[in-house]
DNA sequence: TTAATATTTCGGTATATTGCGAAATACAGG
DNA sequence: CCTGTATTTCGCAATATACCGAAATATTAA
């Protein structure tokens, strides 16, 4: 019960949607989604955090980064079910298409000397 | 983008969720979800308005009830999608069956004389 | 019209959530 | 070990949400 509400809890937030959409096109770390969605380090962390313990996502540390994956092969029924509702042709906004933009755009490299 | 959060929003809390499964039994009126969940009727009637405004349910006034509805045809995919997913299989649970037991039982006419 | 019943709206309180900056942690490279 | 960089955790403020009871609304029945 509580684990279902967990996962729209996840989902119920605009820049978790955000997040979520951009992972769609690659894995990526904090300063880069942070740089995006103009949010502080801290907040962008908890966020993922969030759709982490619901499973949405699953991070994996390379040198001094922390990227950031969609996790396509959850084996919880409900949580794959919900990623593909998001894929979904339907579920689309000016929002995203801008953001994955960005996210081809974006070069850590640059952006993540603070 | 506002209307896809408010999809997730409107399915993320508990009591709503069991309103949904409630009704994919039957329409039920406010006093019959009322009694199931134990809330108090204007709390019944918000969470309504949510699900209605989000496109999830409708509802068709009869003599002097509210019968409310599960919207199965909704045009909007996203939403048609997430009502799939709480009918899928793996979305279960004890609580959404015991609530359908007692929607086969309660009797409109005896419980909702406050 | 009046009374009764079902529902909704309003006002208020308690709790949850989102956001930030600062401090703490992790860790690679010198 | 020490420094610099990326991330996380903590404490706090602002806002949103869930809940209730009381008042307002709608509608049926007398």
């Amino acid at each position: 019960m509580d684990d279902r509400t967990k996962l729209f809890k996840a989902l119920a937030d605009k820049n978790r949607l955000r997040i979520l959409k951009m992972l769609e096109v690659r894995p990526l770390c904090v300063c880069e989604i942070r740089e995006i969605l103009n949010l502080a380090n801290s907040t962008v962390s908890q966020h993922l955090a969030i759709l982490r313990d619901a499973g949405f996502i699953y991070d994996i540390k390379d040198n001094k980064w922390v990227n950031y994956h969609l996790n396509k092969r959850t084996d919880d029924d409900v949580a794959y079910a919900l990623l593909m509702v998001l894929q979904n042709r339907s579920f689309d906004d000016d929002v995203y298409r801008k953001d994955a933009e960005r996210v081809h755009q974006v070069d850590r490299n640059i952006l993540c000397n603070l």
